[in-house]
DNA sequence: ATTATTGTATTAGCACAATAATACAAGCGA
DNA sequence: TCGCTTGTATTATTGTGCTAATACAATAAT
């Protein structure tokens, strides 16, 4: 089945978050090896060099890293996988706390409005 | 003085953004009139029509309406400005709980992060 | 009535990002 | 060694969103 994609956001991000959800919550395992650019190509009916522009993203961040012929793996550092978590989301944090001052929303008023959607 | 933009962000949001931020924040009540498009275009140093893009957005949430050539004015009614910025913070709640979960970050330590960020 | 000031519409150009086509490089494995 | 599979580099095309130039429309004020 060729994946789907939604029209408001590029589709190597959406590539690239599909495969750091497998990462964090451990699908993928640490060393594990993750599908080929050309396999994801294939699955996702998308250009290789789609899905090489996804996996760059995650490069970038430490998340995998490439061996050449070998394939790419899931870094076999545990905390490189965990440190990368806690970038990622501070970094969303911040972005979420400075959209919310914007809309003159306090700090108790956004912690429970958090607490009600998060499950 | 021109206003400076960041490159990361198109001029028309960011000059949203800042008239959003007053019509919230209450530096700009109910009833008043705001700026018109070619004194802020002037000011910005931008094109009239960069405004107008900016004001579009902020007409479709209903925080300011149009009174042709008398200018614009911020709506006169509180009720409607307190219910956009309900809705425009609980998309934000959303799209920021939707990454978190993505990053399999729990909702305990999501509220722990946004308390340490917020002031 | 005329003028000046307001918002609005239309169009065009420009830049850049996204994707694809294609070719190249390198190394494992039979 | 040869071929197959891997990642990578280069280039082109396309699409689209942002901004501006310019002209238009409406109306309050004088």
């Amino acid at each position: 089945m060729a994946w789907k994609f939604s029209s408001d956001k590029p589709v190597y991000l959406q590539i690239a978050d599909r495969i750091i959800k497998k990462v964090l919550s451990g699908e993928y395992s640490a060393g594990e090896q993750i599908p080929t650019v050309r396999q994801i190509a294939l699955e996702a009916a998308v250009n290789p060099n789609t899905v090489q522009h996804a996996f760059s993203e995650l490069e970038n961040e430490g998340l995998i890293i490439s061996k050449g012929t070998l394939g790419r793996f899931v870094t076999d550092d545990v905390e490189v996988v965990t440190a990368c978590r806690r970038r990622m989301a501070e970094q969303l944090v911040r972005e979420f706390a400075k959209n919310m001052e914007q809309l003159s929303i306090t700090k108790e008023q956004a912690v429970t409005m958090v607490e009600e959607v998060m499950e």
